[in-house]
DNA sequence: CTAGGTGCAAAAGGTTTGCGGTTAA
DNA sequence: TTAACCGCAAACCTTTTGCACCTAG
């Protein structure tokens, strides 16, 4: 194990332990596989990732799992249309920016959407979470699609 | 049919021709549910509202009508999670504002999401729409909970 | 006339649930 | 010890698809 995962395990034991859930080695993994590929992957994808070490661990768990880190707050999902729910576990403020051709999703530094968070929200609203998605064409597909 | 009927009518035909599709009463109909009912229904709410006045609708159809409308840049839809898909007839530049108590979605004014729009993208990157969706508890909401 | 659309039913995802067995605390 | 969690399979919900019929242009 090395000092990312050995890190990735500590944060995991002590979220959960924080929101009274147990510490289990599913969760560790699902957090560290999610953690590994930061490329927003679906339940499915970070299953067949994790099944690759752990062969015994189901998809319900996967699911399970993600809806603890989450509870825990250490990973979001991302809603894309009607496709199906994506997961990151950076927490840092930013919104993603999904490309409509390849359908990646890149972290996006904030630079403002906090101010955003407060503009002109009536009163009464309580904000907890802000959730900016800007949709349009990778990089890597602009220049695929100019070449 | 009433004068908001005949405009829906008027902006979905002339919608439709512009992006080379074909005005169907079924397309008209769905424009009109939600223009009518501004509360972001997802399409089986739409399916079931249509359903009164057109018995013979049909929920494929209803989806199928989503999607030319948000092709010819008539609709926009939210996604929230890993819940169904809803959807918003209002085009102007707002974000959406979800109730995690009661589900709700309200539009909100913009205010600085279009700054956001030209927040620090990385060149390369071309935006084309932009989702923002803060999550929190509503104005309803916040009121019970406090009662 | 005919390409594009509709309605129906079946299939295909994606996600959740029920349950018997396992395990962290 | 035992409530929480896991793995499996079945159920569930949402969305898409295939196909025969219909209709707008």
């Amino acid at each position: 194990m090395n000092v990312d995962d050995r890190k990735a395990t500590a944060t995991v034991n002590q979220h959960l332990a924080a929101s009274g859930l147990r510490r289990t080695p599913q969760r560790q993994q699902v957090y560290k596989a999610l953690v590994a590929h930061p490329d927003h992957p679906t339940a499915e994808q970070l299953f067949l990732r994790i099944k690759q070490t752990t062969p015994k661990i189901s998809l319900a768990t996967v699911y399970n799992c993600l809806d603890a880190l989450i509870a825990c707050g250490l990973v979001r999902q991302v809603a894309v249309d009607r496709g199906a729910a994506r997961f990151c576990a950076n927490m840092d403020e930013h919104f993603h920016f999904h490309c409509e051709s390849c359908n990646s999703i890149t972290d996006m530094p904030l630079k403002g959407a906090a101010l955003a968070r407060k503009l002109g929200l009536p009163r009464g609203f309580q904000a907890r979470r802000l959730d900016m998605t800007v949709h349009g064409t990778c990089r890597t597909c602009s220049a695929r699609v100019r070449a």
